[in-house]
DNA sequence: GTGCACATGTAATGTGTTACATGATTAT
DNA sequence: ATAATCATGTAACACATTACATGTGCAC
């Protein structure tokens, strides 16, 4: 069931728009975000894998001579997505996945309705509190004598970064809430 | 040369303290910070790869008659860390490995001079602050109709974390820079 | 005497990275 | 003509994850 975040990425930009891995690696080497690799070497593997998996089906195009298969989601690519999509957030999925709840986020825009995407929103502020919240009791416990400066700033600096994406969350959370009343 | 961040995190607790692979996995299991597994299956075959490659040797412990092994960081592991923690900071770096260059400050104290740390920050700063141009630069560029909402948010979100980080290596830089004059 | 923490490992699996490889079309 | 871009792939390799496996010493 654990796919990797790649598929879903692929996924979910094959739901935006079908495209070739070309245009898909195109995409991953201009958009400046998030880290997928555009090298060939990631991304067809990944797209054979779906379309074994059938969830998405590769049409070849012959407008020009040039060889090139546009890939698009099928109907059980959509409902993977969507489960994908619906999933509780968990603990393990703030302290393990945070890139991947933000790139569920990115997606949640015309594959989930409001009140599903209210309540991803909720799960990730609560469970992202309370994470940050056990952060704060760490560092308040520990002896920072014991641990090199850099290594202590270090650690602050990641509560830091959790604080931020909680604030980030809430604030997301808080737009969706008034469009929904 | 390209060795797996788990390998240089291993070798820096370990200068810190020599210890075994059991205290190693306790560490990253009870340490709420950097998503490194507390797994068996990680962390042993990466201290018997530096084992092998000579990084760390094994002293068999025999205080009780329970088997434990610690590990301490012999000189070439100790030059190999410091090789690692010397390296110039590049925007590759940046973008696709910003976690290790956190770590690398982590273990900058005790392992490198102040002017090397000082260095290392500046390079980090330089390039990170070039990359968030970047981003501006691309978040204004493009049209924001073509993305769907979440995205486009997700987006800025990604802006505004490389903006945070940016912003905490100015004041590390600033406080290290005035403790050197 | 049973369960828990200590302590170390192996095997299967999936997948990302890097490098290599091929060929078609377009621009200069 | 030749370089760049389009377009797709494979192979070798390293590594992380998960699950499984084994045995010791201590506390209750």
């Amino acid at each position: 069931m654990k796919r990797s975040s790649l598929e879903y990425a692929l996924l979910g930009l094959l739901r935006q728009k079908p495209q070739s891995g070309y245009d898909l690696r195109k995409a991953f080497a201009s958009t400046p975000l998030r880290h997928f690799s555009d090298s060939p070497g990631s991304i067809y593997p990944a797209l054979r894998r779906l379309q074994v998996r059938q969830w998405v089906s590769a049409a070849a195009e012959n407008g020009s001579r040039r060889r090139r298969q546009e890939f698009i989601v099928t109907s059980a690519g959509a409902r993977a997505l969507v489960a994908w999509l619906r999933q509780p957030v968990t603990r393990d999925d703030v302290i393990w996945r945070l890139d991947e709840l933000v790139l569920r986020f990115a997606f949640l825009d015309g594959n989930v309705d409001r009140p599903d995407s209210l309540r991803f929103l909720e799960e990730f502020e609560q469970d992202l509190a309370g994470y940050v919240h056990e952060l704060r009791q760490f560092e308040k416990d520990f002896d920072p004598q014991h641990r090199s400066t850099t290594g202590y700033m270090a650690f602050k600096h990641g509560v830091d970064s959790y604080q931020n994406e909680l604030q980030w969350v809430r604030h997301v959370r808080k737009e969706f809430a008034e469009v929904l009343s």
